[in-house]
DNA sequence: TGCAAATGGTTTAAGGACTAAACCTCATGC
DNA sequence: GCATGAGGTTTAGTCCTTAAACCATTTGCA
């Protein structure tokens, strides 16, 4: 890989930064194929494709799916296994398996991967709360009824939402759909791809019953917005929205900050 | 490199695209650092770095500037040699050379290009129309007086520019200079990312005095309403003024098109 | 009870990308 | 006419990745 070992090169906001000025200028870094596989994994656990608890693909099963020889997907695998991400079982019925407790407001995790780039998502919160209300508008502009289908089968699945775990998923297809109703792939990669970053070192954002009232209320809002077809008011839900959404991370890296000075 | 030889692998859009709905699913692309130099070179002639007839930085500069190494920039650069976008003259006071002819509406590279890549072009334009606007009212919004000033320098530079390059530079550091003011690394990298690949395929956009009259307009409109902190004004010219260059790209296409049907 | 199957674990050989460093050739300005 | 600054060439070595064969560990099922 690239760093020290332990230390996963996850590359925030990899190709969603590099406000880069001069083409030339800085130095190319090389994306090695396993760093890449590393970081489709995370993703997509991220993204709550496979939840805590889950078994992935098997190792060949995964190599012809992601392009790469099984060697590499061993590295990846093993990468995350030894972060303490992943946990492996030998013989039938075995495999790799997500972690529990890599996500929700994981000291660990904020320690590891948000302090040392708050810079970049100093950046990244700000960009989202710009450009989600513009998706949130455009969607309301564009949506077809099966994109509103999708939203409302979507909010629905919010409401029912048992636990964090499935809230989170929920969460993730809620927005998701919004931002396929742009019917802009470029949108829908930014809105996904930033989407990823930021719920990436959280797993589930932070939680308490009033937190998730408040978001519940914020989801069914944003949802009628874009079915109904008014912009303008989606786009000021969405602006509250991850205004929330940033406020509660920043209390949970000050609350981690805070733990760490004393030491 | 990755395509049959003679094939720039320029991956349009690369990491602005891939709506990727899967993060497994898609096989990874292994992007080489061969590759990843010819973009970068590409990028830079695009954005009007080096500007047609001028020299690039040495085989010996330019590995050290991008952190490789003199093979690897001699891959490249052969590459772009090959395929006819750089000549190379020995001898001291010799090295390579952008040349003059792969640009503005360059038949040979609106089919290379553009045709082929048509369906994300689409995309890009539409995310452009939607994205440019909200920079430059987050620009109006933000804008400190050091970017006023810079706005206001780019403005008379284009108003000055004597010729098609020298125009094309100018509209380049306007367009900068805006997205600079949004301070904001994410949005100034989409912007500029955005920038380079569309222009990438033109050079300077097609010209006709009429068309250079209203572009000079929006472009003293543009920047008027950014320093004078006119958010909906900026916003609003933003909007016409990318949909104009997004409709000259079109017809220029459609004459291309047209021209191959006989054939 | 034991074997077949599914899974991770290991080894090896080969190819390709990239680096590093030395050296050659060409043109030119002093 | 030669020192200089450019590209051109060669070579050895490292690391990444692939491919394929084979080992070790569980478990379901006959």
């Amino acid at each position: 890989m690239t760093g020290r070992p332990g230390d996963l090169d996850l590359d925030v906001l990899a190709s969603v930064d590099t406000g880069t000025s001069d083409p030339l200028g800085e130095p190319i870094v090389s994306r090695h194929v396993g760093d890449q596989v590393v970081d489709r994994l995370v993703t997509a656990v991220a993204l709550g494709v496979y939840v805590p608890g889950q078994r992935l693909p098997s190792e060949r099963d995964l190599a012809p799916m992601l392009g790469v020889s099984r060697s590499t997907v061993r590295d990846a695998l093993r990468t995350l296994t030894d972060t303490g991400y992943l946990e492996v079982r030998r013989g039938r019925n075995g495999g790799y398996f997500v972690l529990a407790d890599w996500g929700p407001s994981s000291a660990e995790m904020v320690r590891r991967h948000l302090i040392p780039n708050w810079q970049h998502f100093e950046a990244l919160f700000d960009a989202r709360t710009l450009l989600e209300p513009l998706i949130a508008s455009t969607a309301a502009t564009r949506r077809t009824p099966a994109d509103c289908e999708a939203i409302t089968h979507a909010l629905q699945a919010y409401g029912d939402a048992p636990d964090r775990e499935g809230s989170r998923q929920a969460d993730e297809r809620l927005h998701r759909a919004v931002a396929e109703a742009t019917h802009n792939p470029v949108l829908l990669g930014l809105s996904s791809r930033i989407r990823s970053r930021v719920s990436l070192n959280l797993g589930a954002e932070p939680y308490s019953d009033q937190v998730r009232r408040s978001a519940l209320d914020q989801h069914q809002a944003l949802a009628r917005a874009v079915v109904e077809g008014d912009p303008a008011s989606a786009a000021e839900v969405a602006g509250r929205h991850f205004t929330l959404s940033e406020n509660m991370i920043r209390d949970l890296v000050s609350r981690v900050r805070q733990d760490e000075e004393p030491g």
